[in-house]
DNA sequence: CTGTTAGCGCTTTCAT
DNA sequence: ATGAAAGCGCTAACAG
């Protein structure tokens, strides 16, 4: 089954059928008409395969996430795929699980597939790995790190906002003692959302009361960071965490040390993975929206097929605080 | 960069690039490393396209779920990607997001793109949509439904056993009035796990008290039975639901009318989502290996396309009850 | 063991 | 507006 099958029933040639098949004006309405009826007929699905060998377009593109079990991921991936197919293109899905080397054989898997483009929207990029994809000259999209060029374009986070919006909200609640429990510090973005926290104390006038724990962005470590804070001799009176599972943690350990949230602790996370929602109480924390930056990441990387040149807006997506019902006023 | 320049560089024919990249047995080893030498230096990647134009075998699946945000699947998903991935496969998702219509379209899209095979994982097959599929003889997997023939397998799931499970362990904690939330009733693998309820309920020569509600396998609807559920002037001592999703949701329910689980009401739920042990106490729940469907999905798929004949055995996937904090004597 | 060559199904000049 | 024909990069006979 294939073109030729279809010219020969339409009696014309298999140009023709390749005409209307990718709507090309030069095809006579009655001609194109007779086409598509034996396209149907034959239940004919032109071979993408082909098509791609000859147009060097593979119609797809490559998403390098992290983990797709990491709360954070299903919906960017989602709304990347609904992107994807709307305009046709499939999409392909590359896992790193946080290790250098899967993920250079998420990028040879995408060279040998022939992507488009590849968006990775990974936090623990390694720029060195990715050089197999700008000598290709793949188009390519970056989360948080690397820079906007002719092949390559950054979306950069907001992370700050959101911190900021948690902390003058805890603010307005009469908390002067706040502590954070950090992310893992070799990730970049963990270090932005630890400086943001800084930052704000320092706009609040509360500097020499930086109180930081390390978490690993993980149950256990928020668990265990919060355990070292309520073991202090003045413990904070509110928590921000670099993520919600660290949040998910903290709030156990809270729990288990007899003590109550809000109550006796406020405490807000970051992200709002679905679970966020879904606690005792529920958690106040900040937003990122996944959607916006599948839809920004999407629209980064098609502008960059299209070879749009010039000097692109900076991509950027915001952060903002939802309030729910871990935080209260002292 | 192809195959023809890395003949050049090595000074061979095409023929024999092509078979060293295939490990065919009839190259000379000294030959085969200059090949891999040359191929090295030019950091030539085979084209997939055109080797499945040639070949026929695009080295693809695809993978059919229902919603990838709904926490059953990205662990189901990433196991079979790892196994996929592994073996040199690329697998490409469909979300159908419980509508026919995006089904029918994931299909045509599985086929344009030549897939090897595909695995349906959505509990919402419906039949009529995989004819497309099967008229094609491409080896198809499903998961609950459809029957094991020459390109397709049956994957079942034993929902009955983890019920049954939950209702021994309920039963020897002396709860003797036992309600169930159902979930959607047109889904099949709803349907099967409310007879399960039932039958048990009979096993234990409770038949007369059946007490059930009906949910939608969502939060909202767990809420609205539990709700029902406490307005009743003899409530069950304990409730098996459906799904996790719904068990959250009765959760919810029992907590907003200030009564407590496990104190005042025992809760089973069904899955065992990631969030499952998250919950305040943490769920008991049954148990599905995601991990477990996937591999035997992927080896019933490899199994249909390598065209083992003969009456291969029944695929069928256990369940079990899970203790955690959410049940007690009574 | 290695080379030559005919396609796989499609798109795309170049003619007509 | 349509057709003929040349490949896209690779594999698989078939020859040697």
């Amino acid at each position: 089954m294939n073109i030729k099958e279809v010219a020969k029933r339409a009696k014309v040639s298999t140009a023709t059928v390749s005409r209307t098949i990718n709507d090309s004006q030069k095809v006579k309405p009655g001609t194109a008409a007779r086409v598509r009826k034996a396209i149907e007929e034959l239940n004919f699905y032109p071979n993408t395969h082909a098509r791609t060998l000859v147009s060097g377009r593979s119609r797809m593109l490559g998403l390098i996430i992290s983990d797709i079990t990491n709360p954070f991921f299903p919906e960017l991936v989602k709304s990347f795929e609904d992107q994807a197919v709307q305009r046709g293109q499939e999409v392909i899905i590359g896992n790193t699980d946080y290790s250098p080397k899967r993920m250079s054989g998420c990028i040879r898997r995408m060279v040998e597939r022939k992507v488009d483009g590849v968006a990775i929207m990974t936090s623990e990029a390694d720029a060195a790995l990715v050089t197999e994809l700008t000598r290709r000259n793949i188009p390519t999209v970056f989360m948080d790190t690397g820079t906007n060029s002719a092949h390559s374009a950054n979306i950069r986070i907001d992370y700050a906002q959101g911190i900021h919006e948690a902390m003058d909200h805890l603010f307005s609640l009469n908390h002067r003692h706040i502590a954070f429990i950090t992310g893992p510090m070799n990730l970049e973005s963990a270090r932005i959302r630890r400086a943001a926290f800084l930052s704000g104390l320092k706009y609040h006038g509360l500097s020499e009361r930086a109180l930081i724990e390390n978490g690993d962005h993980r149950i256990e470590g928020g668990a265990i960071a919060m355990g070292n804070l309520l073991a202090l001799p003045h413990p904070p009176t509110a928590v921000i965490t670099s993520n919600d599972l660290t949040a998910i943690g903290a709030l156990g350990a809270i729990h288990q040390a007899g003590l109550k949230v809000p109550d006796d602790f406020s405490l807000i996370g970051f992200d709002d993975i679905s679970f966020a929602h879904l606690t005792q109480p529920p958690l106040t924390t900040v937003i990122l929206s996944r959607t916006q930056l599948a839809v920004t990441a999407f629209a980064a990387l098609e502008a960059l097929i299209r070879k749009e040149e010039g000097p692109h807006d900076d991509y950027i997506i915001p952060t903002h605080l939802v309030l729910r019902g871990s935080t209260r006023a002292i």
